[in-house]
RNA sequence: GCCGGCGUAGCUCAACCGGUAGAGCAACCGCCUUGUAAGCGGUAGGUUGCGGGUUCAAAUCCCGCCGCUGGCUCCA
């Protein structure tokens, strides 16, 4: 017999039994279980005492397992199919799956409904996932006619691998595996697209097909719901009904902004203006364009040249900024500078553009030109845990408690291709990672992204699809200031080499505004609302009182508009809410006679009768409180 | 940059297998003078992204380019 601790209780099964079998009395749910830690199949027989830990398909766990198995369904369904395809990985990925094939002819969209109708067949046949264990030489005599099937196999440490089959196909994997397909009850595959082999661009580009998988159909659904959804709020297609920006073939990835977009911008640096002068910032601005001399002096000659445009002036080359660093030390070294001052902390809203892959541009989330909200933090070492500590914090005021953003941290590490010796990389790195272990911040190490002169601290916002964007960044430079010779006088009287740290908090304004769009549903909180306010009248004869109102409004710092088209009142109503405008004032004979204003709000409808000073306090107070709807 | 998809009126979209471009909304004009999410009628608007080719005939098929887009690679 062999003793089993599960999570509630303690059980005794004959040596030699399957997890399945002690699963069909325990827990019918399962597919797949937790044994001494470890994920493994319900065929997996029991031969010592162990602790286990069934998994059903609504756990996290088990819906990793769900969708790596559907991905292995699906690879089936290719090779009947498409008989010669060359398969690469198939993992299990947020909400589905993907796997890479290579065959010679593209997928079509015929080709995907195909595919699952192969899968359904696939999936109602039911067949069991067996897993086997073998050498690698005999691994590699079932998977060595497939290039890449043989370079996995190659590159696994162990000398053992396992495989798994369901029916005639066979795949390579570490399982585990759902017991049979027929556990698999709802996905759809839902695009296909072009992927590096092993993410190398030097290396063969394979078809890519992705899906989504669930435990139930229902679940399946929402979510396809709520992509559609999500797509109406997309900030480009916002962007466009509220007339925020616009981007034209012209200039592709150089982003326009509208009236009403740079009212939003305006309010937004007018907010980050307030918050850096609180915490001590200064407010510099460098030049756009700067001598071709002073890039090769930092390093980015090297380092960013593929990304930078240049351009001749009187037969001398110059760069257009794709960092503001540059500038920053030359502003430092104006002058000499004492420890006393220190941290010197130096902002700049910057405009700098960057030549990116013309396949990469989206919206205003990445383009060739942006306005990053700088600054440049010059200090004395021991000040350096301190003044990160102090970021994070601005960054955290920002981000969550004013906009109430969810976001992820991840701590970057030396890249390949960068400057500097190790000692430096690694003084800087732990430095780094002490600050966010002392506020026990949560972080991923990303190792070999950081920037080519120094480590860096990046914090990532979702879009409306889920997608991350990294918007704020801290980045440690030690190397800077060493190639540009920064001093500083010492306490001593000698001169020493400063630190420095490079950071923005929205990261880019324009990348800000797309977060800030899909955020809100275009709905902005009333601090931030282009328009506040539009009166509408009922009748051409309110049309003196309104244009008086707007008048009144306006000059409390009211931002208003009137509507005084000759239209029904509920034409005038919906095409307000449908821009999103916080407040709507419907003027009629009522509000001339009474002089009190009916008040309507985006989101709880009429508010009722009230006086003018009511309104504007009311308006102020919101507008103060930064709150939203 | 690479792989796939897409590009028709200001916007959203239609036009069977090639037969010569149409609807709603918006705009403009008029009627209605209107009370909390779409009143009615009319007018105008297109070298179908650009350039070639095939064909008696191309929005439709083929080639090249540009742009957008989903990914990959790269980054705020």
């Amino acid at each position: 017999m062999v003793e089993l601790v599960l999570p509630e209780e303690k059980v005794q099964f004959p040596r030699g039994t399957t997890l399945g079998q002690v699963a069909e009395t325990l827990a019918p749910a399962a597919v797949a279980a937790r044994v001494n830690g470890r994920l493994v199949d319900l065929t997996y027989p029991l031969v010592e005492d162990a602790e286990v830990e069934f998994i059903t398909d609504g756990s996290p766990e088990g819906l990793e397992i769900l969708r790596h198995s559907t991905a292995h369904v699906m690879a089936q369904a290719v090779k009947r199919l498409f008989p010669g395809t060359r398969f690469g990985i198939g993992p299990a990925i947020e909400n589905g799956f993907y796997y890479d094939f290579d065959l010679p002819e593209p997928f079509s969209s015929d080709d995907l409904t195909r595919i699952e109708e192969e899968m359904k067949k696939i999936i109602e046949a039911d067949l069991p996932f067996k897993r086997q264990e073998l050498g690698k030489e005999e691994a590699l005599e079932i998977f060595g006619g497939d290039v890449y099937k043989k370079e996995l196999i190659e590159d696994l440490p162990d000398e053992s691998v396992s495989i798994y089959s369901q029916g005639e196909f066979v795949d390579l994997c570490r399982g585990p595996h759902l017991p049979s397909t027929g556990y698999i009850k709802a996905f759809k595959l839902v695009n296909v697209a072009g992927a590096y082999w092993r993410g190398d661009s030097s290396r063969p580009m394979l078809q890519r097909i992705y899906g989504v998988a669930f435990p139930t159909q229902e679940e399946l659904a929402d979510h396809l719901h709520m992509l559609e959804e999500a797509a109406k709020r997309d900030h480009r297609r916002l962007g466009k009904e509220l007339d925020l920006f616009s981007i034209h073939e012209e200039g592709p990835g150089f982003p326009f902004f509208h009236p009403k977009g740079m009212v939003l911008r305006n309010l937004l640096e007018d907010f980050w203006r307030e918050v850096h002068i609180k915490r001590g910032y200064k407010e510099i601005k460098t030049p756009i364009i700067l001598s071709e001399q002073l890039w090769r002096q930092s390093g980015h000659w090297d380092h960013y040249k593929d990304n930078m445009y240049f351009t001749t002036i009187d037969d001398a080359t110059y760069a257009i900024k794709p960092m503001n660093c540059p500038g920053a030390m030359l502003v430092y070294k104006e002058r000499l500078h004492s420890y006393r001052e220190f941290p010197l902390r130096l902002a700049e809203m910057g405009l700098v553009h960057r030549h990116e892959l013309s396949g990469v541009l989206h919206g205003l989330m990445r383009v060739r030109c942006f306005t990053q909200d700088d600054a440049h933090i010059f200090m004395l070492p021991s000040q350096i845990k301190d003044e990160i500590s102090g970021i994070i914090d601005l960054v955290d005021y920002v981000y969550r408690q004013v906009f109430g953003f969810e976001y992820r941290v991840e701590l970057s590490t030396r890249p390949e291709n960068s400057m500097g010796s190790d000692e430096v990389w690694e003084r800087a790195t732990t430095a780094l990672k002490e600050a966010l272990e002392e506020r026990g911040m949560e972080y991923t190490i990303n190792e070999g992204d950081g920037a080519f002169y120094g480590p860096k601290i990046d914090f990532h916002l979702r879009d409306c699809l889920g997608r991350t964007w990294q918007c704020g960044t801290i980045q440690l430079d030690f190397l800077m200031p060493e190639r540009f010779d920064l001093v500083y006088v010492g306490e001593d009287g000698e001169r020493h080499r400063p630190v420095m740290i490079h950071r923005v908090v929205l990261g880019s304004i324009e990348r800000f505004i797309g977060i800030l769009i899909e955020h809100y549903a275009g709905a902005f909180p009333l601090w931030l609302a282009p328009v506040q306010v539009r009166v509408l009248t009922v009748g051409e004869r309110h049309v003196e009182h309104a244009s008086a109102l707007e008048q009144k409004m306006s000059e409390a710092g009211i931002r208003v508009e009137t509507d005084l088209r000759s239209e029904k009142v509920g034409y005038k109503i919906r095409e307000a809410q449908v821009h999103q405008i916080p407040y709507m004032v419907v003027v009629g004979d009522k509000e001339v006679e009474s002089g009190t204003l009916s008040i309507r709000h985006r989101r709880q409808g009429d508010l009722g009768a009230m006086s003018l000073e009511e309104f504007i306090e009311r308006v102020e107070n919101e507008t103060r409180s930064k709150q939203g709807d």
